[in-house]
RNA sequence: GCCGUUGUAGCUCAGGGGUAGAGCAACGCAUUCGUAAUGCGUGGGUCGGAGGUUCAAUUCCUCUCAACGGCACCA
């Protein structure tokens, strides 16, 4: 056999996608097979599969092997295109910005980014002559050479250079990994390719979006770089409806909606912390009182805990140590009563917090009294008001906040109970999901950090409780490995915003440790006393977070059972007020929102600020309803109207507004 | 917290060394109208805050606060 192969070493044979076989000498390259095939195809071709490895046109093929040309129009082609504009932006910034140090510049979704190290950071105001100077690298269309090099030649030369990221770069790169330089014209980079065949195929669909600081290799402590965004499609015209998506995606943001739908406002004097107006605060209690209703159904309890609680208490549960700088901490002494005086007359030696998690307070409710193992599980619940003292530049509208509600609650169970207590929760959430319109949500499995307490076995055996859970309720999960708390394994339940950006609501925590901490106990079947576990869950997360979420989702238009206002009320002419303001009673008592809207304006005024305000209905009455007792009825999203009776449609709309649950 | 951008009327935004302007909203008057903006009129701003340069600062400079986009951190 080896023999046979020997022989044929002069030719080589490559399948292509749809089968056919030629023979070519070895040595070809990917460019050469793609003359062989066409002019047209060798014109249009950018890079190679081999083997279902992307690799570029230019490299020899020594083997036989199935291949397949990409060309632009392929999937795989934006890769490229997107990887190969981050060579040409760093090369068009070591030109413009001399002495800038290139650090990486890896794709991300609908774009790439290009990190450089520079004394003064880079500005927006930047962007138009960095774009210019790309445009003539792109124009100047310089083939991607590939090199490889001796990892040590590599090392010093960028030293020589002052590349000195790059150079700590191919140092801690694997002994195993060939060190490949990429050339495009008299500028070169490090890096994995493959490339396309030259600057030009790059084109000219792109544009640079943003700066923004980042850290070298996401550490605060190491160098302060300036990161470029960029984005690069195929066309000018995918260019432009990326764009367009942008913008639209930003006219779903909660914040935008939160005061055009007058649902809450922020502000300076309470930074991270919301002011809920009477609309917005509707949706909080509707969505709460379903909760309650779901988890009363669940076997949860509900307790309320103290906001505030001496620095005693947190060293006990172990927040004083570990999570201090993020909790509000207040003096326990009376302030100084002097207009104009210190605040406080001495130095304050005691201190409280306000609670940045409920678990150690609820663990204070277990623990009062004798409790048995029939006691277990407890599903202790609470929407409880958290504060956090996040960093200012984590702030983000409804979605990062400084003070947060959660629907939080705490099972104490045993050990046995871990599986299925689990189960029942991802199940429970996966119905609440549903019923809040979110079927499409993304599940990560936090495994042991390398900083944690507790054996191996306890791990394994949490670790895979969640997974079984998971599998059993039928949820899809990725892995995040290392993501997990010091204390045990957990899961994140991840929803998108409007402009695609992952945010946390659901959780589940394994916690053997804090039960420990705070000494809780039970009495076994044994007589013996026990140390109960802790499942920390949450299913919506924060409230604020999740009605933030809801806004977007549903871009405003909530459905009708969360909606601030379900029923406007609206005249045409002043001669159906008295008619209207029955009609608007009927609907309050049948507990429906509705508001009445008798102004002296037009009905198109009406109409267009009911419906930008995104009222479900609209119940339009003039001189004809009044008489006939009906109302017309105009559905938000639709143009047509529905003319019924009042007894009729008020039948179907108390039907509709009910909650899912 | 770090980097960049922004901050002008309730909202959206224009302007710019000689103390401010539009549209919408508000208010008043007229209009009573049939499914996405009726017309006319009136009032409204220490131009985010503090300091500096200047004869003069909202405009230029410095500091500061906040928001926005990321980074880091996290529900």
């Amino acid at each position: 056999m080896a023999l046979q192969q020997n022989k044929n070493l002069s030719v080589i044979q490559i399948t292509l996608p749809d089968g056919a076989v030629r023979e070519f000498a070895p040595g070809i390259t990917g460019m050469g097979i793609a003359e062989n095939i066409s002019k047209s195809l060798a014109k249009a071709v950018i890079a190679i599969k081999i083997n279902g490895v992307l690799s570029d046109l230019s490299l020899p093929i020594d083997h036989s092997a199935s291949i397949s040309l990409i060309k632009r129009e392929d999937d795989v082609a934006l890769e490229m295109i997107r990887h190969d504009c981050a060579h040409v932006l760093a090369e068009a910034v070591q030109k413009l910005f001399p002495g800038t140090q290139v650090t990486i510049g890896p794709n991300i979704e609908n774009g790439f980014f290009y990190d450089f190290a520079r004394n003064e950071p880079f500005s927006t105001d930047d962007f138009l002559v960095i774009e210019q100077e790309m445009k003539k690298i792109v124009e100047r269309g310089s083939a991607f050479t590939r090199e490889v090099w001796d990892r040590q030649d590599a090392i010093t030369y960028f030293k020589n250079k002052g590349e000195n990221f790059k150079a700590e770069l191919i140092q801690d790169l694997p002994d195993t990994e060939e060190i490949k330089i990429y050339r495009q014209g008299d500028w070169l980079d490090l890096c994995r390719g493959p490339h396309m065949p030259t600057t030009k195929h790059v084109g000219t669909a792109f544009k640079l979006m943003k700066v923004a600081g980042a850290y070298w290799r996401g550490d605060s402590n190491k160098a302060q770089l300036t990161r470029i965004y960029g984005t690069a499609w195929r066309t000018q015209a995918e260019l432009d409806a990326y764009l367009t998506q942008i913008e639209e995606a930003e006219k779903r943001d909660h914040r935008k909606l939160g005061k055009e739908l007058d649902l809450f406002h922020l502000q300076d004097e309470a930074q991270g912390s919301v002011f809920w107006h009477p609309k917005g605060y509707i949706i909080w209690q509707a969505l709460e009182s379903y909760m309650r209703r779901r988890l009363r159904h669940a076997g949860y309890e509900e307790v309320k805990t103290p906001q505030l609680m001496d620095a005693r208490f947190w060293e006990a549960s172990g927040h004083w140590g570990k999570y201090r700088e993020n909790m509000f901490v207040v003096p326990d002494v009376v302030p100084n009563a002097d207009e104009g005086g210190k605040v406080f007359k001495e130095e304050p030696k005691h201190f409280m917090a306000l609670k940045p998690m409920n678990c150690p307070a609820h663990v204070q409710i277990f623990n009062q009294g004798i409790k048995s193992y029939r006691d277990l599980p407890i599903r202790m619940a609470e929407f409880g008001c958290c504060h956090r003292n996040e960093a200012h530049g984590a702030l983000h509208g409804l979605m990062r906040v400084r003070q947060f509600t959660q629907d939080d609650a705490h099972i104490f169970c045993r050990e046995d109970q871990i599986a299925s207590e689990s189960l029942a929760f991802c199940e429970l959430l996966r119905v609440i999901y549903h019923d809040l319109g979110f079927d499409q949500f993304k599940v990560k499995l936090a495994t042991r950090p390398e900083k944690r307490v507790g054996t191996e076995e306890s791990w394994d055996y949490a670790e895979n409780a969640l997974k079984e859970a998971l599998e059993a309720a039928g949820l899809a999960y990725d892995i995040a490995p290392g993501d997990g708390a010091f204390y045990g394994p957990k899961l994140e339940f991840h929803i998108l915003d409007a402009i695609g950006r992952s945010w946390t609501c659901g959780t589940l925590q394994l916690d053997p440790n804090l039960p420990e901490r705070l000494g809780a106990q039970y009495t076994g079947e044994d007589g013996q006393k026990h140390r109960p576990l802790m499942l920390h869950r949450a299913i919506l997360g924060s409230i604020e977070r999740f009605i933030g979420i809801l806004i977007e989702n549903y871009a405003g238009k909530l459905p009708l059972w969360l909606s601030p206002v379900q029923c406007v009320v609206a005249t045409i002419t002043s001669e159906a007020d008295a008619y209207a303001q029955q009609v608007v009673e009927q609907l309050r008592s049948a507990g429906i929102r509705a508001e009445l809207d008798a102004r002296n304006e037009k009905i198109n005024y009406k109409v267009r600020e009911h419906s930008l305000q995104k009222v479900p209905y609209l119940w339009v009455v003039g001189k004809r309803e009044a008489e006939e007792h009906k109302v017309a009825i105009r559905t938000l999203g639709s143009e047509g109207q529905d003319i019924q009776g009042v007894a009729e449609a008020l039948k179907t709309l108390t039907q509709a507004v009910q909650p899912p649950y």
